[in-house]
RNA sequence: CGCGGGGUGGAGCAGCUGGCAGCUCGUCGGGCUCAUAACCCGAAGGUCGUAGGUUCAAAUCCUACCCCCGCAACCA
């Protein structure tokens, strides 16, 4: 059996202590269109999401709800599987900071940094924010107040344990300098290495004010911190440094760890360096995408601003919010939500362009070769245009994808769906259909519709995955798994003969 | 003078190794009638943040200034 290329992506874990929104759901619906992606096209993909389960805020959110923090967990973990269900995401595995498998893997890099110095205990004196659970330099507090929360801080000092990153510093700094595509995009890059020259300090990694996390193995009164909880995640799914990690020294080092900008950082300096120390390979590339914000700012749990996605997904459909998050937020850049955008691009996009297509495609073949795809006579007029461009968009898509440019893949896939509305025009088929001997020439345009219609339901598959079944369905290939997959993407494998069938419209116009 | 990114037709963006300013949406007009009143074509609309400079030629290079935004460490 030939090795196939494995493929290994990422989502954050998310934290448990609300219901996700929106932009949590672009992240995962991001990770899952470049896993599948790669599945379609031929490598062997694991995809990992999961929840980060441990810390104060937790334990103060399941206090809240007079609930242990565990039962409260639960169900939130409940509520996000579900969601992830709902919006077709296919990972492979789903790691919680709470299970067994995970915390064991954390207590042993932990202890083993320990033991090797790199880990060393030393007592803190800051001024600390319960309710943010975090540290904050003098100057930057903002009025004597945190300058996150803007509420009172104490002056605490705390036993802790330190990790030591300045010692792999340069080490980073090389790496990063190295690898141009480890970092993405370029912007943050920058942002980074600047960020890595202006001096690491080291990182405290546990905690004493709170019980809900991991024990520091040999020093129970403290809780390993979430950078080393959290991240660990990664290769504690793989089974890393148990009897049983054939996923691990399958699929580990990870190809793209996919983000939100602001948890980069963590990623592109806490984690490698915890790798570096723990003699662990770097992940391929870390890759941090923009936010959706509102039209009023940040999407924030706090001000109670938040876009439920199953809201979004029981008025327009999965495939239709996906396809929206995907195309608006470009490459690494910002997007804004709003709802009339969506509907925008729901009827403009998807409606019009894509639906409306494969609708008086199968409405022509319907209604003047009696539901039956002919066979294609020699191309003439504007026949190249349309087929020339559909054998060069694969690979417009495939470059986009290996640049997790997800929008500009869209983009390249409507200048095919354009195309193919035009060609309608160009050939105008209803003439050739009063016209007695137009009929070859007929056959041959409307099995260039078809065809086109086929190329795009395929490269549309990792975006919007029930799209594709439907048109398949309606073309009369819905058993032909040989014509579905990216490899059948060769002009003319569709055959003629086949009986089509219409169906109900794909994106309904949604009217206002 | 902390580091970095950006200010382009109504909206959102591309162009920025200098050479007639481009894309999507919106607006207006036309065409077609297969289709989900969808599709196709065309038009209007920009002194490319401000002021100077270099050049035959600048959105694109240089200088100064104004404005917006990210990062500034333990915040997913």
């Amino acid at each position: 059996m030939v090795n196939k290329k494995t493929f290994y992506i990422t989502t954050p874990i998310y934290y448990p202590n609300d219901n996700l929104h929106i932009g949590h759901a672009y992240s995962t619906v991001a990770a899952d269109a470049l896993a599948r992606f790669h599945r379609l096209t031929g490598h062997d993909v694991w995809f990992l999401t999961g929840t980060d389960e441990h810390g104060q805020k937790i334990e103060r959110a399941a206090r809240a709800c007079g609930q242990s923090p565990r039962d409260f967990v639960d169900g939130i973990v409940e509520g996000i599987k579900r969601l992830w269900a709902r919006m077709e995401i296919s990972n492979d595995d789903f790691i919680r900071t709470t299970e067994e498998r995970h915390k064991k893997v954390v207590a042993g890099i932990f202890e083993r940094l320990h033991r090797q110095g790199d880990i060393y205990k030393a007592s803190y004196e800051g001024w600390y924010c319960t309710p943010c659970e975090a540290f904050w330099a003098e100057s930057r507090l903002a009025g004597g107040n945190c300058p996150d929360c803007g509420r009172p801080v104490e002056l605490l000092r705390e036993e802790s344990y330190f990790f030591k990153m300045s010692k792999y510093a340069d080490r980073l700094l090389k790496h990063i300098e190295d690898n141009p595509r480890f970092i993405q995009p370029v912007s943050r890059r920058n942002e980074m290495i600047s960020f890595i020259k202006g001096g690491l300090e080291d990182l405290c990694v546990s905690r004493t004010t709170f019980d809900w996390g991991i024990p520091v193995p040999f020093d129970p009164g403290h809780v390993i911190y979430v950078w080393v909880d959290a991240l660990t995640n990664y290769i504690s799914a793989l089974g890393y440094g148990t009897g049983d990690d054939g996923l691990f020294r399958k699929f580990w080092p990870a190809d793209v760890h996919l983000m939100a900008k602001d948890i980069v950082r963590f990623h592109t300096v806490i984690w490698p360096i915890i790798l570096m120390a723990a003699d662990i390979p770097l992940p391929r590339q870390v890759v941090g995408h923009g936010w959706l914000l509102l039209e009023s700012g940040k999407m924030s749990k706090s001000k109670g601003n938040v876009v439920d996605p199953h809201v979004l997904i029981d008025r327009y459909g999965v495939d239709a919010i996906r396809y929206y998050l995907l195309r608006e937020l470009g490459f690494g850049s910002d997007g804004v939500y709003s709802e009339d955008a969506l509907i925008n691009r729901i009827n403009k996009d998807l409606a019009n362009d894509l639906g409306n297509l494969v609708s008086r495609t199968l409405g022509m073949i319907d209604k003047y070769l009696k539901g039956e795809i002919g066979r294609p006579g020699p191309g003439e007029g504007p026949d190249a245009a349309l087929t020339g461009m559909a054998v060069e968009i694969p690979a417009a898509v495939e470059e986009c994808m290996h640049k997790r440019d997800l929008s500009g893949a869209l983009g390249a896939l409507w200048k095919l769906v354009a195309r193919a509305n035009k060609y309608v025009d160009e050939t105008a088929p209803w003439a050739l259909a009063r016209d007695p001997a137009a009929g070859d020439r007929l056959n041959t345009v409307l099995y260039n519709l078809a065809e086109a219609v086929r190329f795009i339901s395929i490269m549309a598959a990792p975006f919007m995955p029930l799209v594709p079944p439907r048109v398949w369905d309606m073309l009369g290939i819905a058993g032909r798994t040989d014509l579905h997959g990216w490899e059948s993407l060769s002009w003319g494998r569709l055959p003629p003969g086949t009986a089509v069938k219409r169906g109900s419209p794909l994106f309904p116009r949604i009217e206002t």
